[in-house]
DNA sequence: CTAGGTCATATTGACCGTG
DNA sequence: CACGGTCAATATGACCTAG
């Protein structure tokens, strides 16, 4: 069944997208050491209780870390906000409608998809920073995807049937989806949720619509960045990261023009290149234009499959024609863990309360930073960040 | 403890105020034969969903009776409301907001003051009528008290501190606060659970304040209707009941002149007088004046005891200034189940579907009608009232 | 250190026995 | 007939353990 969990871990392992140097990631403005930084540590930034911990890549209480991680993969549960998809989520106000929860929870970047402990990415250590960077939840910015979403012909046909239903996840409704802007993993995050929406037939509805077609359909015909874009990050996210200006141009090739970012051939085993082919910003997509459909039973493997995404994505975009016979070798599902992307997240300790832990081998951060264009100060490198919150 | 539930059921079962005849009852028209009354009947007025029966005065579904049954009992687990009290109850959100939903269960017109199977008063069908009557849920209208309520400067000053704790259920807040109008054992069971509310100190707070103390010398200053008079029936809802127009003084032994009804010496074991002296109109109610203060003991003893609460309010309407040491004599609670109050209300068959049960001794509608002013066609009273809502 | 599992607790509402 | 008790199903979040 499409709407189950993934059976296998192995489908959330394929090789990362975003592959920035530890030096990009130190060179980031050293924010997590102020004290006021310091203080956002210590709240859930679902619902400002004490936070419990890092979960899923925001700094949550024990309540919203169990509420993510239970959610995310029983999405059929999440229905009936009565509020518009606008409800005010809190300490006290958390239990009150679930789909406003879960959209708070991906407003605020959590993900099912980053790495775990052990195989923790730089990018998800990015996230972290970012998260702390932000003190309020971002500011919602329309972008052209969203609005060619809302006004494209076949959403209001075929999708709004199934959105229409009393029943579905008003937060989730395209009508009230707005992108978080900048934050392309963020946005992604609530596209997916959104598009697993309304593939799911509405809770307690008969099951006479095919909204899998109809949503795969469209999502074909839209060029969904989220079908296999999980990862890419955006010139002013890139810029954030960098905590610097970076041009930005049109160019496929070259819009995310990163100055400070080595080619591909120059990378370490540690830190290999940014992948500037994945770096695809929203607003240059292209306008939605009908092409012919892929069949079904490879739409929905590539919904279960990142890697056959990125394999569908990357080929759609360099043929001008979509032609369906292009994808006939695709159609298996295969698991693609490659050495280099097994070996190039060792864990990074995060912690500077346990320092006995800072000397073990497998936590302990190189001594000598790899060879980087920018110029990284010792002194940054050799620094634990402290993400513990621990009063 | 105050804020228990009360320990014995004899509490509850002082002599019934309003005892109209149950000729009065069937002189109302039969607007339940009506098919559309019929439909109503069908639907729980808390939440919309099918009816599962005539639960606490008002037809409910088993989820709003069990609520109402569990929460008028323990009004402590009734706090948290973000909506301004304002809350919409439907079948969908009727577990978001347990505050909302207990004031839609009040303001509907349950109650558990009301008399048990077995003990069936005559309001408790007079209320089942007037449940059928009104399709809509009563128009909101302020009236003296409330004014009063809202605009004393106890409340602004000690009351405010206990309503404004962000626990306080909102529904239930002073400012939030409407009388239904012309049902006075709705707009009581309101009040009584409002005042409740503010006795109890706010959840997970700690309990430095002493609401309760507050809260008792306030019903006293204000000469709180709630305090005893649950029966306090209004003329217009008396009007109501007979079907047509009465007349409306201000004098307190004939503000309700109801034509029809006899005195109270001219009623038989079944069908005892109407107590004029509990019709007791809000509107009539004089403006607050700071008078001495109960005993806090007898205050709280008041409370608990609906005999003693009407001991305390027949003498404190008697006299014109006040005075401690009128109320030493009522400061032990006791149970006064007189037998004219056990024998008053009958079983009465309120069903249709059964005709067995109406073969029962003591669930037959007697053969004869008893004497009373009101002319009473036999048809009438010889035809069981239908509140049954099996299809 | 976190992800995920466990489990005590609270809430809900369908069902049923009693009076 | 309704009232109140019962209890299975569900949701929640504190706690624990593996990695
Ligand atoms: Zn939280
Ligand atoms: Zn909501
Ligand atoms: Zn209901
Ligand atoms: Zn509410």
């Amino acid at each position: 069944m499409l709407l189950e969990p993934p059976t296998g871990s192995e489908m959330m392992k394929g090789p990362d997208v975003l592959s920035i140097r530890a030096a990009d990631v130190l060179q980031m403005p050293p924010l997590l050491r102020s004290p006021e930084n310091k203080q956002m540590s210590h709240l859930c930034r679902v619902c400002g209780q004490r936070a419990a911990g890092f979960h899923f890549g925001v700094f949550t209480c024990e309540g919203c870390k169990s509420f993510f991680g239970r959610t995310y993969n029983n999405l059929s549960a999440v229905y009936g906000c009565k509020n518009g998809g606008n409800c005010v989520i809190n300490m006290e106000t958390r239990t009150s409608c679930k789909p406003c929860r879960l959209k708070k929870c991906l407003m605020v970047g959590m993900s099912k998809n980053g790495s775990r402990y052990g195989r923790r990415s730089n990018w998800f250590k990015i996230h972290c920073m970012l998260e702390e960077q932000s003190n309020q939840p971002r500011s919602q910015i329309e972008n052209e995807f969203s609005q060619q979403f809302n006004k494209s012909d076949i959403f209001k046909s075929n999708l709004d049937e199934i959105c229409s239903s009393s029943n579905f996840p008003l937060p989730f409704h395209p009508a009230n989806f707005k992108d978080q802007g900048n934050i392309p993993h963020v946005d992604n995050e609530l596209r997916s949720v959104q598009m697993k929406m309304m593939m799911k037939p509405p809770a307690s509805q008969d099951t006479n619509l095919s909204p899998v077609t109809n949503t795969l359909n469209f999502m074909n015909q839209m060029n969904h960045p989220m079908f296999g874009h999980h990862l890419g990050f955006s010139p002013l996210y890139i810029s954030q990261i960098l905590g610097k200006p970076i041009a930005h141009t049109n160019t496929p090739d070259s819009h995310t023009s990163l100055s400070a970012s080595p080619s591909s051939s120059s990378a370490g085993p540690l830190t290999p290149p940014l992948e500037v082919d994945d770096i695809h910003p929203v607003s240059t997509m292209s306008p939605p234009a009908i092409r012919p459909l892929l069949p079904l039973q490879l739409q929905e493997e590539l919904m279960q499959n990142l890697h056959l995404q990125r394999l569908f994505w990357n080929r759609k975009r360099s043929s001008d024609s979509f032609h369906e016979e292009s994808f006939h070798d695709i159609a298996i599902p295969e698991t693609h863990n490659t050495n280099q992307s097994a070996e190039q997240d060792s864990p990074i300790d995060l912690s500077v309360k346990r320092p006995r832990y800072t000397a073990t081998p497998e936590t302990a951060i190189p001594d000598s930073p790899p060879s980087t264009p920018i110029q990284i100060p010792l002194s940054i490198i050799d620094t634990p960040i402290d993400l513990s919150i621990r009063t």
